[in-house]
DNA sequence: GAGCACCATCTTCCATGCAAGCATGAATGT
DNA sequence: ACATTCATGCTTGCATGGAAGATGGTGCTC
């Protein structure tokens, strides 16, 4: 983890929010999890964490508190902050809510007028053509980039703060595995199509195709990993 | 709101967690925004609140941004704490994330073995049996009652803490349409009969019939509550 | 009378201090 | 040598004080 930018010391930008240091504190912490400098099973102190980002222990604290509301971290009453680590169960759950999720977003922009389904369908044929493109030039981060991508605009196109929020939820939950099972080489080809297939029915204002499919995807994806997680004898992550 | 209740004072109940202040500012200022102690527009500052509770200011402080995560309250920088009020367009976006939610967990619990279908099944109809026991008697807090458990049962019956987590939020930010639309005594005949059918699916093992069911029912239930408000003028509540 | 500047006050934000609890390890007794 | 007990240090929980900022009122000026 870094210090904290010195932006907020230098002159505001005019339209930039303020932050406080409770947000700093909660982005730093935030993204040193989801990109493992904080592994699972990792066990800080307030203190020493306040000290890398150069505050007192009240912004860190009450960071946590959000943190643990969101499941990220399990504060320990008098032994430390506990980064969490993801069980098969946790993985079940997480499946569960964005098959739920995708699927009734994908079914709300088919349900859009034709002008606005026409921009959708343009926006996440882009990223799929992209990841097409990676994966010609055996790009692994680009096409998971465009697959975040294209699964980001799907939420965002069902004009849903709080789907938005739930699905960050448990992408931030869930972000160490998908870097890991990236490198696993698993239904590219397979994702390509099936992004095809729920852009197709969108495109064609068909909300049942596209509940569907968008459900579908994230079945056999599903269906694939875990059984390479059990076999790999990972039981948390 | 009331003074913090002094059992963590008194003996230890052995099974008991013992709660924070924070927990405990957190539980009453939630409490009290659902039953409308403090209602949407209201503002108050964290000493005030603090007073109230019997505790210094840090608890309460924390306890809102658990709170504004949630997004019960928002926080304005320098001039307290703000009741969030909710609008036409969050009630939609509310509704959507249900019918989502509640259409996955009763397809999950269709596609259950029967011994289990079967034992959510009585839990449903039981709920639903009351509901129309309490409608023949005219009772509404008693439906009421019976309606938020049959839907607190559905989800349970999934088996996803997430899911429950993200039910009881929207629950939370809805509670007081729910009280106030109850004496609009609308829907009581379509709702006991569409729990039926949800129940019904259970029963016969058909997930995508329960999914349905349970969509169709929220929907309905949104489609009649809607156009009231619009008629009636109500822009925030 | 109207408008502007300034000050007092109230707010959140953050740092710091103190208290309580638990774990670890050392020291002592057997 | 081993077990038991006690003390010390580290942890979070909470209170309090100071700082920065915004807002509303008041007085002064035109």
């Amino acid at each position: 983890m870094r210090r904290v930018s010195p932006a907020r010391d230098s002159v505001d930008e005019g339209t930039e929010r303020k932050s406080s240091l409770v947000d700093d504190a909660y982005e730093a912490m935030r993204t040193a999890i989801r990109d493992s400098t904080f592994a699972p099973g990792y066990q800080a102190s307030e203190q020493e964490i306040a000290n890398r980002l150069g505050m007192s222990r009240t912004p860190v604290h009450e960071a946590v508190i959000r943190l643990q509301a969101e499941g990220l971290v399990e504060v320990l009453p008098r032994k430390g902050i506990l980064i969490v680590a993801l069980s098969p169960d946790d993985l079940r759950e997480i499946y569960d809510v964005v098959i739920a999720i995708e699927g009734r977003a994908a079914e709300l922009i088919a349900a859009l007028p034709q002008a606005e389904r026409t921009a959708n369908v343009k926006i996440l044929d882009g990223w799929t053509d992209e990841m097409a493109a990676a994966e010609k030039r055996n790009d692994l981060q680009a096409w998971g980039n465009a697959d975040s991508a294209f699964h980001t605009a799907l939420i965002q196109g069902a004009n849903n703060s709080r789907m938005s929020r739930i699905i960050q939820t448990v992408n931030d939950q869930s972000h160490r595995l998908r870097m890991l099972t990236l490198n696993l080489r698993r239904g590219l080809d397979a994702s390509v199509a099936e992004h095809r297939r729920i852009a197709q029915s969108i495109r064609f204002g068909n909300p049942a195709d596209a509940a569907d499919a968008a459900r579908q995807h994230r079945i056999r994806a599903r269906d694939e990993l875990l059984p390479l997680l059990a076999r790999y004898g990972l039981k948390h992550l």
